[in-house]
RNA sequence: CGGGGCGUAGCGCAGUGGCUUAGCGCGUCUGCUUUGGGAGCAGAAAGUCGCGGGUUCGACCCCCGCCGCCCCGACCA
């Protein structure tokens, strides 16, 4: 490619709109052009790039024995009144109508998509397991688009789908992707993807995985210790706690005139946060169902296990009415007293395995010290079990050191689906026996856009991004230095053909511009090998050699510098096989 | 969906109720000079001042409504 003919224009400025690395360069390099709220163009460059990316995943998955299939993005609105999501899921699915009046979506995902495929095309267990997957758009109406090509509404999305016979066979497969994928985000030269454990959710057997890009600007926080033999997300994270339970004292009401939250009676009693009981209630969104959570003070509840314990999809904090309603006082509320027949009691191992703790009276302006869970609240129905989140330091399960928070952008997602589909669609198989079953299902995304700006966030220095040999727009970037003068133009033509004869992508920088300009358009490009042809260098029969990103450069002999320079292409490609 | 910010040339910004024919820098185009980290000089093209309404003799500027974009939060198959 010659630059002078490269649509995209270099920008100098930040664009005000980036704040994140990725959104300010895939705007300065000319990857992507906003069209309207997370809706991008690309670019040519930025298109270079993703179709290495999507190359290496459909290697991938064709390695996993992966059929590459392509669905249609618009889809009856029927298909997914099967599954039953057209109704579940909310404003995020962009529906309408087509000249027919006959509802339709723009699919977010392609479970109902593929299962359509799937329970015609295969019927026997001798097709399974059998895996599809695609590359292709994906549309969801995100309330906030953000940092560029991270958060966007339309995006490319490699999708794939896994059809077993039950439930042992999914987890082989799924084992075999998991590989995959840290193949795959290998390759693409990330340089640090963890795969997490993800919410299991309630229906239990379920198992995901979370890939998650380390970055600063991640959206989601990863949960590791040191080494990184764990590594959770903040839904399921667990710690170590230890707690101590001291010589119980007599339970003692005490006078809090006033004083509500947790910080205000402790330093009204001069004791600690740790040495409180907070109550918190919590409603179930469908049924209104009450919860009461009893959690020492110096946590707070994680909603997630919270829900997991209960066996409740989705929870909200309780209004004052409701808890009134209960029988409890808002900002006094106290385990003491509260009926565990008429609400849920769910008391946290921090709470339950603590003790003297000061709690509510259920009395306005009244606080119990010395709150003991086995002694005081011995013959109530309650669930003890662990409902924490967990804080940065707090002990690792697997080794007791200080947990450590990072930031994660989410860049690829595996899951074991089960029969949630496959059952309520009607996609099932005949077995040995001629008896029928639903198929089980698994299904494993990877955001290639996303991907693409994870790896700018990874691998950039001020100028630009670094791209590593396996994804970069093009393996070698020839800049021209007064290409008028002393033959500089013709020995980079000659060079530029060789080159691209012995299939090296050569950008080539042919425009005649300022060294200083040149050269820092070649930093946003962020192409692995420049090579620079200058009267200074050609006057000893040598070009001028720098790897992207490093500080030295070494001079290359004129001499068969073509094949030279494929060979170290190749050496470098390697890396990322 | 809540909170905040911003909409003036391709990009980044300034601007005042009327001497503004709306400016500045970058970029773009022409010419000359230049060529190792975003050069210099001279000239040029380029704007429905987000949209609609109102106030006014007069609105880019003041008022009302709408739209769009960004940031924080909620949400996120």
């Amino acid at each position: 490619m010659r630059m002078s003919k490269l649509v995209g224009r270099r920008i100098k400025e930040d664009p005000k709109d980036a704040k994140t690395v990725s959104h300010k360069f895939l705007i300065r390099g000319g990857y992507a052009r906003l069209v309207s709220a997370g809706i991008y163009s690309l670019l040519p460059t930025g298109k270079r790039i993703v179709e290495k990316i999507e190359g290496i995943i459909r290697e991938e998955m064709n390695r996993i024995d992966g059929q590459e299939v392509l669905m249609p993005v618009v889809l009856p609105a029927e298909l997914w009144q099967e599954s039953g999501r057209y109704e579940t899921v909310g404003s995020e699915l962009l529906r309408f109508k087509d000249r027919n009046d006959k509802p339709m979506l723009l699919a977010m995902t392609h479970e109902e998509g593929v299962v359509h495929l799937a329970r015609t095309e295969l019927g026997s267990y001798k097709q399974l397991p059998a895996m599809l997957y695609q590359i292709q758009t994906k549309y969801r109406d995100e309330a906030r688009p953000r940092a560029g090509l991270i958060r966007v509404r339309e995006f490319t999305m490699k999708d794939a789908y896994s059809f077993h016979p039950d439930q042992a066979d999914l987890e082989v497969y799924y084992h075999r992707c998991h590989e995959a994928y840290e193949r795959i985000f290998r390759r693409l030269g990330m340089t640090e993807v963890l795969s997490i454990e993800a919410n299991s959710g309630m229906m239990g057997g379920k198992v995901s995985h979370e890939f998650m890009a380390i970055c600063d600007c991640g959206e989601d926080t990863v949960i590791t210790n040191k080494d990184r033999s764990y590594r959770a997300n903040r839904e399921i994270a667990v710690a170590a706690w230890k707690f101590e339970k001291p010589a119980a004292l007599p339970l003692e009401k005490v006078s809090t005139p006033g004083k509500k939250t947790i910080e205000e009676v402790a330093e009204f009693l001069g004791v600690q946060s740790e040495n409180t009981g907070k109550a918190v209630f919590y409603q179930d969104t469908r049924t209104g169902e009450l919860v009461f959570v009893l959690i020492r003070g110096d946590f707070e509840v994680n909603e997630t296990k919270l829900g997991n314990a209960v066996r409740i999809g989705e929870l909200k904090f309780a209004d004052d009415a409701a808890i009134l309603a209960a029988g409890a006082v808002p900002g006094y509320a106290s385990p003491l007293g509260v009926d565990g027949k008429k609400v849920k009691i769910v008391v946290d191992r921090s709470a339950a395995e603590s003790g003297n703790l000061v709690v509510g009276a259920n009395e306005a302006d009244f606080h119990y010290r010395n709150f003991n869970f086995d002694r005081d609240l011995a013959g109530v129905e309650c669930l003890v079990t662990d409902i924490a989140a967990v804080r940065e330091g707090d002990p690792c399960p697997v080794t007791g050191e200080p947990l450590i928070f990072s930031r994660g952008i989410e860049v690829g997602n595996i899951f074991q689906l089960g029969t949630r589909y496959t059952e309520s669609m009607g996609c099932t198989y005949l077995d040995r026996d001629g008896k029928s079953h639903p198929m089980v299902m698994g299904c494993y995304g990877i955001g290639v856009g996303r991907a693409m700006a994870s790896v700018m966030e990874q691998a950039h220095d001020e100028y630009g991004p670094v791209w590593p040999m396996s994804i970069a727009p093009w393996q070698v970037e020839i800049c021209a230095i007064t290409p008028d003068k002393d033959g500089v133009g013709g020995v980079c033509d000659r060079l530029y053909d060789e080159l691209s004869g012995l299939g090296v992508e050569v950008l080539y920088d042919d425009r005649g511009e300022k060294a200083g300009s040149m050269f820092s358009d070649a930093d946003l490009l962020g192409v692995p090998f420049r090579l620079v042809v200058s009267p200074k260098t050609l006057a000893e029969s040598q070009v001028e050699f720098k790897r992207r990103g490093s500080r030295d450069a070494e001079r290359l002999s004129l001499e068969g510098l073509a094949g030279v320079v494929r060979g170290m292409v190749e050496r470098e490609l390697s890396l990322y096989q």
